[in-house]
DNA sequence: TCTAAATTTATAATAATTCTAAACAAGGGA
DNA sequence: TCCCTTGTTTAGAATTATTATAAATTTAGA
């Protein structure tokens, strides 16, 4: 089973690969737009999940109501801001020991995992707290 | 403010302090047929935020298509079989030193973490392993 | 070149959830 | 007690993200 990049694929995974955030499909869909590309909505998709397949890119389900695509492949976690959405990037990976205990207290074999944190980022903190 | 717990919202907790899994909305909707009570979709969502606010119960973004429902409150995590959808949870904390170098990644003020791990349970790792 | 398979497209369909507006209920004064 | 305000339930419409469908198009191989 050989890599079939269509052009229209190749678009999608170059969008993915000079964002610096972690785009939605929307997000990719404006994106393409914005540079002339305009393919209709169930080819974005469709290239998102070949390119998943594959494993040129990954899906988060960070809890949002949409998914979340990232062409970075080294594993890693993510950090929400509840106050403003922003999403950022966690490289430290969990200790193996943990995962260990993890495995052994529900008895599953275990083959991925993914933390998502919570909290307020840097320039959220520094302005004043919320009123609320 | 004080708590306004109607029978509808009285009906949805009890449902979520007797299941023993992790109730999506529509199955809590079930359940409460199930028993002789038909509210309407919109009470039911409306009750699982209302008790969300309150804290009696917790939503589960899993990365599933639906949230899940929880009323047991003390923080936890979850494993998901990736063969049969089934959920667990996993009771033992992330080390603390662990979040904190997060945090220091990050430069984010941390709230909350939740752990999502994937892997495959006994009972699905008992039968052969799959053809595909 | 011809044919079969894969892909794109536009659109319809689905699933989970929220919104809306009307009807209802409850509680606190006058 | 009656009235009024406020909050809640209800049914159904609306929204959002995503997948399915079927026709048209492209691609690759014989």
């Amino acid at each position: 089973m050989k890599l079939n990049l269509t052009m229209q694929r190749k678009a999608v995974l170059e969008v993915l690969q000079h964002a610096h955030d972690h785009p939605t499909a929307a997000d990719v869909m404006d994106r393409l737009r914005a540079q002339g590309n305009v393919f209709a909505y169930g080819t974005v998709y469709n290239s998102l999940r070949y390119l998943t397949e594959v494993g040129l890119v990954k899906e988060l389900k960070l809890g949002e109501a949409a998914s979340r695509y990232d062409a970075k492949m080294e594993d890693h976690h993510h950090v929400v801001c509840t106050r403003c959405g922003r999403v950022d990037e966690v490289t430290i990976e969990l200790p193996a020991e943990w995962l260990g205990k993890a495995a052994q207290e529900t008895n599953y074999e275990l083959h991925h995992a993914s933390v998502v944190l919570e909290g307020v980022c840097s320039s959220c903190s520094v302005q004043n707290s919320p009123s609320k």
